[in-house]
DNA sequence: GTAATAGTGTCTATAAGACAGTATCCG
DNA sequence: CGGATACTGTCTTATAGACACTATTAC
């Protein structure tokens, strides 16, 4: 059993003598006792390989099993900027920093789902390029990114609490918003070719693309991206590409098309066709 | 100050002594003490408009104002039970019953939202057909439906808390679902006509749609509506028209497309041109 | 009959899919 | 030079917008 004193925030009006009265009798037997966490999961590409990022618990409950990153949700402190926080801390990048994308995913809320207490999770999504070193935390044994496509499959890490459900809902996100979003560049550092761009869409998707249409498509929307002007240096043999800037577009006016999978892709358990639900 | 005693949920697993010592030494400081709530906004269409279910507060804080319906998380319930039943307190209307939609919508968790304690709310987006009277619950001075449009308004309601916020991220939501999903159904009772359907588009979008074409989307669309083969009892001038049910689908091939607004539409506060956040 | 609403057919404009052909690099 | 990759142009196909036309009702 665990005491818990709740300090009353801040009030943001002046409070009439009738209002304080009300406080005084607030019954606090009304409520579930809920502890609230904000986890992050961290989408990535490395090596052709669309990926997240997990830590293995050093402690029990599910010791030795791999988790979405996350902490408690702090005095004082909102959802976004606790999501933003454990970013920095797993990543050592910051949140608002160019072309890394944070969003609200989705909150999960069973009873059970965590063994100590009642836990609240507010799951956030994150979208960025493969450039930092994970660390482990405090209570995690390791940090690592695992391909989304290991996951479902033999020698894949066990997930622990109910973060299976929370890694298919965020990659399914990230699926259905690179269709109606430019959130595909947040996977790209700056600056960019068109045949970057193109992979990024083919490795999330597990589709191939015609470059040709699909150069037209993004040229042809205004300000999805900028030209730099320049060209890439390119080592490998073929001619240099053209270099690009995210533009200034998040929501496209029409979607990019998304073909059915016709790669050898390693579709996750729950894969649906076109835009997921939210 | 109020003191809440938290009882640990009832365990899943078995617990091997080393985890019950970890249990022990849990540290009750490390997280901020919130209370949950789960608010719905109910969406419905009466009177050709987009219209929300607000109740007014009878008492402290923000009496007199009105606010999204809603209330405590209870012990052992999940979320979406928890919304579910505010729904059917609220609307005397069973949550998974015939054509009702509700979906969570987002979380909101910004410190001082209450001025009583630290809450963070989950809301949920309900879609429903104009059937119910909604009754006030305990703590609501009264309970009706307010035309969207009325809200941004001369004597329009004031809104409680940062319930103006969870009301524009619903009309959002529910004008971008109806683009790529079939919900524009949840608002009709069965059945409907084409012309009913429509109508909803036009009133949620504020535009007018040519009958022709709209006929031709949504019968090209694989089970968008069932056709019933019969036809309605029409009591005005005019052709009967064919009835229809709910089609299965529920996530649209191609989206409906959604003309710039042209009709004489009060638009709120944000609103954004094509599909929104989430 | 007229007015009103439902439903059909057709022309056009736009955009996506397919794919041939050209450009520019490495070796 | 060949091989590889980037980029351009064009033909075809699918679909949305506009709108004329026909069908079925109340009065």
């Amino acid at each position: 059993l665990v005491t818990v004193t709740i300090i009353p925030t801040r009030h943001r009006r002046s409070i009439p003598a009738e209002e304080r009265a009300f406080l005084a009798q607030y019954d606090p037997q009304a409520f579930a006792a809920v502890a609230v966490t904000v986890d992050v999961a961290i989408l990535t590409i490395r090596e052709d390989q669309l990926s997240v990022l997990l830590v293995e618990r050093a402690d029990h409950p599910y010791k030795g099993y791999w988790a979405v990153p996350g902490g408690f949700l702090r005095e004082g402190e909102d959802a976004d900027a606790a999501a933003a926080r454990e970013l920095e801390e797993e990543t050592a990048v910051r949140a608002n920093g160019a072309g890394v994308h944070l969003e609200q995913l989705k909150t999960y809320a069973a009873p059970g789902r965590d063994p100590r207490m009642r836990i609240v999770t507010v799951a956030y999504l994150a979208l960025m390029p493969n450039v930092s070193r994970p660390h482990a935390g405090g209570d995690a044994a390791a940090a690592r990114f695992w391909p989304v496509s290991a996951l479902g499959r033999a020698r894949a890490p066990r997930i622990a609490f109910d973060h299976a459900q929370i890694l298919n809902d965020a990659i399914e996100r990230a699926r259905a918003k690179l269709e109606y979003t430019s959130l595909a560049t947040s996977f790209l550092e700056a600056p960019f070719t068109l045949s970057d761009l193109r992979h990024v869409y083919e490795v999330v998707w597990g589709v191939e693309l015609d470059p040709a249409n699909f150069r037209r498509k993004v040229l042809s929307t205004p300000r999805f991206v900028e030209p730099l002007g320049s060209r890439e240096a390119r080592m490998a043999p073929g001619r240099p590409a053209d270099l690009y800037l995210a533009g200034g577009v998040e929501v496209l006016p029409a979607p990019m098309s998304r073909p059915f999978q016709n790669e050898t892709s390693h579709a996750p358990s729950t894969s649906r066709r076109r835009r997921d639900e939210n």
